[in-house]
DNA sequence: CCCACCGGTTTA
DNA sequence: AAACCGGTGGGC
């Protein structure tokens, strides 16, 4: 005899719990159950949600000693059995746990938790679980589903059945009676009626006299929506409509509606159609001449939107001849990876466009990647006036409802396009042809919290298990992959791409006219502004012309904390070492980090002064200037705080669109993908804000913002102009920006990693150990990297990289982190720095393991972030 | 003597 | 993570 066995990795985030449990599978759910099935079974004493990772067979044992799977959650598994090689993949490269992975990958309305059930214990109860019934949506086929719990199984689970009620106190007859009259409670529900009173009731679980059963229950359901239909039709319907007297009027007038239509109306479409009540509708179908159903609906965002379609453009020779190699690799499924690198403007929109379009034709299905801040509706509109209902979106904005539809939507093979963001790189398409990654460069696709993961390396390592084609575009690629396409057979990160280059723009247009002010010079000749002589004429010219002006503030290192003027007093967070964030909205100071926050003070704590100044955000002050310069102008400002409602963002834009606006100022936020045929001068405040960032990216940093920002004037008709007020204007990620020179900016930097053995000529793994008491987290850091140059240097791996073998491996560190503190935990980090073909995410996973379980002291926490990308 | 509070262990 | 187990020590 052999049984059915599935391997199960649980929905408990511990290091001890990492690996796959084994469950029985119980005979009706056999067949069911699939290798990416999400269930619920038994762990401890309690049930949790776990993901099946592989199914075996298992002959010769007792079944009575093997826990079975308890549910299956879902008809269609979530995750197919190739995202579930994939989160195997990313736990080892990212060092991460398999259940974080998988969790990544399913819309966070799947992280189901147990809910207890609690019911009277009764001799003759039917051994059926309490109480969760709306487990399976679809009715019929929940029998299959439910596990096979046995009667003595229950029985073990619950205690002894019940010595009779006869010796209850007072106290516990009463809940006992609630929950008699209920049927089935659940815990929360018993909690909330009887509050403090949690021993005595986990005292009558102990007797037996209530008995309990857990189900996995979904944060957010299916949504469904009341339909209603005609129940006759023919000679039926007309004897029925025979039958309405004077008494029922409006039913007739329903039933006719209905009959009329000829098809299922949502009820709230039919009441406010017909203006009648629910209560009409439904004596109606009580009389068996309607029926009134629930219905499963996508919650759509879109809804009610009409998308202006678009037609592919005609291509330039240059697209033509991108298309053409794109088209190859699609036609002959090779697992190919392209690095696209095209000028602003250049049209690589319309390429991905159109190379998504042969992809649809082959069968095969597309994900585009975009950065969460250029998803904008502009982006959404182009792709789904393309594409139409074939396309599904997702960014942050969604609700987790509407999230989990869209997702729905792929999972079930409704559409065939999915764009979104980071996290849309898992988009569980059957037959993946092509993923585009647009502003490859973008650091946010790299997620700071676990799994750390880089959406650029997940989706090369997806295309390859579906033999699709990847594309990576950017105006500015970043330079691990521009390096990688160039040195031939590069072997950074495992993978080469092709390059592919746009150099012109189809309409024709300029790249417009750079020209960086030196800001010292104008602090020499007395102008203190933060507005240069000749921006100020610039912007001055556009008000006479009624053009516009496009205002950039790196907003990096234009903090917005509080300070005294008299005392220098700072505040700060206690429970962190960083300063506190000025809201102007709510008033307060909150901690970026830990999110505690503290009305904001009158008067400084410290001295008790009331020179205590509110930097605001710096768009804020600029904001102010501009008013006291050009009085009347009108300045719409972008930034956190006036985009925080939903749709203020595109409401803005709208406005500046329209001309409500002369200047538009903000951060980040302006600098992407925004064409305003009237913008005729751009012009950045402060250039270099960004490069005194103790970070080894910030030239690239300041370099692919600058000439992201310097893209958005003079695409249409007028020319452009573009000013860049720097402090160091001879600095060469300036100077090769301004002249729109990526090669000669990559070559200088190239030049500085390779001296630095920075990326891309080496990888880095950050190690952050955290405790909350100082001199014992020193110590436990001291120890970790001792121990990791101990086991590096038993391999041979441990040397500078400055000798020049194939392979090394160095270990910089311990060192305060760059914010020692968060949230009461002091921070102390280590970088590896290595190259070569080495196991070095396994070998720094291995230390931390045995650090932490050579340790009694369960507090000490270390964080592995493999190629990080940022430092701060 | 009782139980509230830890630290460590286990979960199939 | 959550529940359990065993040891300890304070309070009555």
């Amino acid at each position: 005899m052999t049984y059915r066995m599935a391997k199960v990795i649980v929905d408990v985030p511990s290091r001890e719990t990492d690996r796959p449990f084994d469950y029985l599978i119980p005979q009706p759910l056999a067949g069911w159950i699939e290798v990416g099935s999400r269930v619920g079974v038994p762990f401890g004493r309690r049930t949790v949600q776990g993901f099946v990772v592989s199914l075996h067979e298992q002959p010769e044992m007792d079944p009575a000693r093997m826990k079975p799977v308890q549910e299956l959650l879902d008809l269609l598994p979530p995750l197919p059995p190739d995202l579930v090689e994939l989160a195997e993949w990313m736990s080892r490269k990212y060092a991460c746990s398999m259940i974080s992975a998988l969790q990544a990958m399913i819309p966070s309305a799947l992280k189901g938790k147990a809910e207890r059930y609690i019911r009277a214990a009764e001799p003759e109860d039917a051994p059926e679980s309490g109480g969760a019934a709306e487990l399976i949506a679809a009715g019929s086929a929940a029998e299959p589903f439910r596990g096979g719990q046995e009667e003595e199984e229950l029985r073990r689970e619950t205690g002894s059945l019940p010595s009779l009620s006869a010796l209850l106190t007072r106290e516990e007859e009463e809940i006992v009676a609630h929950v008699k009259a209920s049927g089935t409670v659940t815990m929360t529900q018993l909690g909330g009626r009887f509050p403090d009173q949690a021993a005595i009731i986990k005292d009558l679980l102990n007797r037996g006299v209530l008995t309990e059963s857990q189900a996995i229950k979904d944060k957010v359901g299916k949504k469904t929506v009341k339909s209603v239909a005609a129940a006759v039709s023919g000679k039926a319907a007309e004897d029925a409509l025979a039958s309405f007297g004077a008494q029922a009027k409006r039913q007739k007038e329903v039933l006719q509606f209905l009959l009329e239509v000829g098809m299922p109306l949502s009820l709230q479409e039919l009441l406010s159609t017909l203006r009648v009540t629910a209560g009409t509708v439904k004596k109606l179908a009580e009389k068996g001449y309607a029926v009134i159903e629930d219905v499963e609906v996508f919650r759509d965002p879109y809804q009610g939107r009409r998308f202006k379609s678009s037609v592919p453009l005609e291509r330039t020779p240059e697209q033509e001849i991108v298309y053409n190699r794109l088209a190859a690799a699609l036609d002959a499924g090779r697992p190919e990876v392209f690095l696209l690198h095209g000028v602003t403007g250049s049209g690589k929109t319309e390429v991905y466009l159109q190379t998504i379009e042969r992809c649809l034709s082959l069968g095969r299905q597309a994900i585009v990647l975009v950065p969460e801040i250029s998803l904008t509706p502009q982006m959404v509109e182009r792709f789904k006036g393309r594409f139409g209902g074939k396309v599904a979106v997702m960014h942050s904005r969604l609700s987790s409802g509407e999230r989990y539809d869209e997702w729905r939507k792929i999972r079930e093979g409704r559409v065939e396009v999915a764009i979104g963001a980071r996290s849309a790189v898992f988009a569980p398409f059957a037959k993946l042809g092509l993923i585009v990654m647009d502003e490859e460069h973008e650091t946010s696709y790299k997620q700071e919290e676990t799994p750390k993961y880089h959406a650029r390396d997940v989706a090369v390592r997806r295309a390859r298990q579906h033999g699709a084609a990847v594309i990576l575009g950017s105006a500015t690629p970043s330079l691990e992959s521009y390096h990688a396409a160039r040195s031939a057979g590069g072997d950074h990160g495992g993978f080469a791409p092709v390059l592919l280059e746009m150099k012109q723009r189809p309409s024709g247009s300029r790249l417009p006219e750079v020209q960086i002010v030196d800001m010292r010079e104008e602090l020499k000749e007395g102008n203190r502004s933060m507005f240069s002589r000749a921006l100020h004429r610039g912007i001055s010219a556009r008000l006479e012309r009624g053009e516009q002006t496009v205002l950039f503030l790196n907003r990096r290192g234009y903090s917005t904390f509080v300070m005294c003027r008299t005392c220098g007093y700072v505040a700060g967070c206690p429970e962190c070492d960083i300063s506190l964030t000025y809201h102007q909205k709510s008033n307060n100071l909150r901690c970026h980090y830990c999110g505690y926050a503290e009305a904001a003070p009158s008067v400084c704590p410290e001295c008790g002064s009331e020179h205590i100044r509110y930097f605001g955000t710096g768009t804020q002050r600029v904001e102010a200037e501009l008013a006291k310069l050009f009085p009347g102008m009108r300045v719409i400002r972008m930034d956190v705080d006036t985009t925080s409602e939903k749709g203020a963002h595109e409401k803005l834009l709208q406005a500046f669109r329209e001309k409500k606006g002369d200047v538009l100022l903000g951060t980040q936020m302006v600098a992407k993908g925004l064409d305003f045929p009237d913008v005729t001068l751009v012009g950045v405040i402060a250039a270099d804000t960004a490069l005194n960032f103790p970070d080894f990216r910030a030239a690239e940093k300041t370099f692919q913002l600058l000439t992201q920002v310097a893209g958005r004037a003079g695409r249409h008709q007028l020319p452009g102009e573009v000013f860049i007020q720097s402090y160091i204007p001879e600095h060469y990620s300036i100077v090769h920006a301004s002249g729109h020179d990526y090669l000669s900016f990559v070559r200088e930097e190239l030049k500085h990693r390779k001296a630095l053995h920075y990326p891309p000529y080496s990888r880095l793994i950050l190690v952050t150990l955290s405790h909350e008491k100082l001199p014992l987290l020193l110590r436990m850091a001291e120890n970790f990297a001792g121990d990791l140059r101990v086991k590096a240097q038993r391999l041979g791996w441990f040397g500078s990289l400055d000798r020049f073998t194939p392979a090394a491996l160095d270990i910089l560190g311990p060192v305060a982190s760059p914010i020692p503190r968060i949230k009461n935990r002091y921070r102390f980090q280590c970088m590896v720095k290595y190259r070569g073909d080495l196991d070095a995410v396994g070998l720094v996973r291995e230390t931390a393991a045995a650090t932490l379980a050579g340790l009694r002291d369960a507090n000490l926490q270390i964080s592995i972030d493999v190629d990080p990308q940022m430092l701060m």
